[in-house]
DNA sequence: CCTTAGTCCTGCATGC
DNA sequence: TGCATGCAGGACTAAG
C-alpha cells in the first residue's frame, strides 16, 4: 500500500501531535508485528517521551528519548490517532500516551513491522537516497549499468528509497519508457526525463495526501486524494490519457505493471541516444 | 550478480 | 448461496 507519499503524509500528521508526548503503556496484540523481543521493546520505550517523528524511504522513524523505532506499513498497515470500531479487529499494537491519547497500529494482513533499533547503530543502512530531487535521482540513474528491467531497478530500495509499484508505473508512463526495458538500454535523455518525473509525481501525491486504493489512510483516518490523478496504474483497458490507446497490464518482477503500449515502446526507436 | 518462486496474511472481486 | 481461484500498495529468503 504505502509508498513514500503516503508515509510522508502520515508522518506530517503524527509529528505535531506526538512531539513531546510520553508513552505510558504499549499493548501488543499481534507479537510478530514487533521485530525482536516484546519485553525488550516495552522496556526501552514505556515511560519515554517522543522528541521527533520523521520519514526515511517508506519507513516512519519515531525518536523517543535516546531510542528510535521504525514502523513499516508494508501492504495494509495504518498508523492512526483515532480508530473505528470495525478496525479494532485488526489492531496489532496500541501506544497509550500519558496525555490521554493513543497511537494505533492497525494492519489487516499482518505484514507490517515495528522495530526498535539498538543504540549507536546506523539506521536503515541499506536504503538508497531520497528521490524527491531531480538532481539526486539523475545522479543515481546515470550510474545504473544493470540489465535488470528499469521498473525492477526503480523498486529496488537500495537504489532509491521510497518508490513503489504505483509511482514506478506512473513515472515510467510520464517519461515514455516501457517498464521492461533493460535499465542499461534506457538512453541518457530518457534517464534525465525520468529523473524529473519521479520527484514530480511523488511531490504531487504528497500535496494530494497520498493514493488510497483500498487500505491506506492518513493518521486522521481519512482517504488520500491522489488516486483520481493516476494516469495508468490500475487503469487496464482504459484509454491512455495521451493517445487513447488502451492501457495494458503485464507482470514484471512479480508485480503488476501498467503501461501504454503506444507511448511506452519496448525498444525506443524514436531517440538515437 | 541475477531471476524465480515461496513466504508472510486477510479480504475482496470474480466466475462457475 | 456456496465454493474455488486470483489478486493486492512490500520485502525477505532460498535455490538455481
Amino acid at each position: 500500500m504505502p509508498e513514500l507519499p503516503e508515509v510522508e503524509t502520515v508522518v506530517r500528521g503524527l509529528e505535531p501531535v506526538l512531539k513531546g508526548k510520553t508513552i505510558q503503556k504499549i499493548a501488543i496484540s499481534w507479537s510478530r508485528t514487533i521485530t525482536g523481543e516484546d519485553a525488550v521493546f516495552l522496556r526501552a520505550l514505556e515511560g519515554g517521551q517522543v522528541s521527533h517523528v520523521s520519514r526515511r524511504g517508506k519507513y516512519i522513524c519515531i525518536y523517543c528519548m535516546d531510542r528510535v523505532f521504525t514502523v513499516h506499513l508494508r501492504m495494509t498497515g495504518k498508523l492512526l490517532l483515532r480508530i473505528e470500531e470495525k478496525e479494532r479487529k485488526h489492531l496489532r499494537v496500541e501506544f497509550v500516551f500519558k496525555e490521554g491519547l493513543s497511537l494505533y497500529f492497525v494492519d489487516t494482513r499482518k505484514f507490517g513491522r515495528i522495530q526498535l533499533w539498538p543504540k549507536g547503530v546506523t539506521l536503515l543502512p541499506d536504503l538508497g537516497p531520497e528521490p524527491l530531487e531531480a538532481k539526486t535521482v539523475l545522479r543515481v540513474l546515470r550510474a545504473v549499468e544493470s540489465r535488470r528491467a528499469i521498473k525492477t531497478v526503480l523498486l529496488d530500495q537500495k537504489v532509491l528509497a521510497g518508490v513503489g509499484n504505483i509511482y514506478a508505473d506512473e513515472a515510467l508512463f510520464l517519461a515514455g519508457i516501457h517498464p521492461a526495458t533493460p535499465a542499461v538500454e534506457v538512453p541518457l535523455s530518457k534517464r534525465a526525463l525520468l529523473s524529473k518525473k519521479i520527484p514530480l509525481i511523488l511531490n504531487e501525491s504528497i500535496k494530494n495526501k497520498g493514493t488510497t486504493i483500498s487500505d491506506y489512510r492518513t493518521s486522521e483516518g481519512t482517504e488520500g486524494g491522489n488516486q483520481f490523478f493516476l494516469k495508468v496504474y490500475g487503469r487496464k483497458g482504459e484509454p491512455c490519457p495521451k493517445c487513447r490507446t488502451p492501457v495494458e497490464r503485464t507482470v514484471i518482477n512479480q508485480r503488476s505493471s501498467h503501461f501504454c503500449p503506444s507511448c511506452q515502446k519496448p525498444v525506443d526507436n524514436k531517440s538515437i541516444n
